[in-house]
DNA sequence: CAGCCTCCATACGGCAGCGTATGGAAGCAC
DNA sequence: GTGCTTCCATACGCTGCCGTATGGAGGCTG
């Protein structure tokens, strides 16, 4: 960990927006973290704007890694049980997701959040028509089971709902109208 | 506006909240905008936590209003339906609740979230058990009809989604095997 | 109108974070 | 090993915000 390199850098204020929102992306905090100083950031990054669009970069590959993997999946009924039961699990996403979303009046971050939820709303979408779906109906239900998954994230995350999102599996699949597993 | 009251200074401070989230809760700026100094908060609060108290309180007073309002409609279903058409129609209380639940690593601010949440629930699902619904199974639909409110809150905010909220009340209703308008 | 009490303005010290400047250490070229 | 490049540490000034101290303006009471 002597030598560190941008990647780094936009890994770990990654991990910050996560845990305090945009606010958290702070130069000097990041660097004490990563046992280092001012100094190294500098160097790796023009400014504190630059850092904080390398960390949301850092995020929308994310979603493109798990959109590549799921996509080896050729049913697509279990193609999308498959990417509830991922994206339930992961509370990480879940914060980011939220911490976006509040702060949305930033238009940059609004912008990053609008396009990652567009592809994501988009890969569903495409499941639900290779099923036979009428795109505007596939849309809907999409945009009902997403909303839904992210309504029920919100309600955990502040503690008035107990019950683990596993379990709201089978309701968004009724959602968008598909099968329980 | 010569002279001030701690009401004043807390419903300055909703506003700012709605607008930039906990931080912006911030007393000079808030301040400016009340066309005064700090030297008018220091006397009616003790320190900026007991402002951001105050706005919290001020918001959690709202909900009971509507919900007290909502309490003279006597027929359920058309009180769920004004509830809806309510809540929808107010992106305000739609961004602090995002706010506050990006927000919600503060315990105290989590705290007020989960009371509000749960206060809301609370009243809707009363509304469905009033229709004859057994307990679990009201409970169950009210999470996902508010979750789902919170979920089309939020895609609408990052402008994932351009229908108007309006649209979605009959899906809500929906949400809770309720019979459209 | 004298005195008091309420409310606010101003000035101050302190802290956290941004961005810059500059020197130095470690690796690579030859 | 000399010189150059890459990368980082330290020190500095600046801004925005918190909280305190203190004095003063304006209304209320007698």
């Amino acid at each position: 960990m002597s030598r560190l390199s941008a990647g780094d850098w936009a890994q770990a204020a990654l991990e910050a927006l996560a845990e305090g929102g945009p606010a958290a992306v702070a130069v000097e905090p990041i660097a004490v973290r990563l046992g280092t100083t001012k100094g190294s950031f500098y160097w790796h990054f023009r400014n504190r704007r630059a850092l904080v669009e390398a960390a949301l970069a850092l995020w929308e590959q994310d979603t493109e890694k798990a959109i590549a993997t799921l996509n080896e999946i050729g049913d697509p009924v279990l193609r999308m049980y498959t990417l509830l039961e991922n994206t339930m699990a992961d509370s990480i996403d879940a914060a980011i997701s939220f911490r976006l979303i509040s702060a949305a009046d930033d238009p940059g971050i609004a912008e990053t959040a609008r396009r990652v939820s567009e592809r994501r709303l988009g890969f569903m979408q495409a499941a639900l028509e290779e099923m036979g779906m009428p795109p505007d109906v596939a849309r809907r239900r999409v945009v009902g089971g997403y909303g839904s998954y992210l309504g029920m994230a919100a309600l955990r995350r502040i503690g008035a709902n107990d019950e683990p999102l596993i379990d709201f599996i089978d309701q968004v699949m009724a959602d968008m109208t598909l099968p329980p597993s």
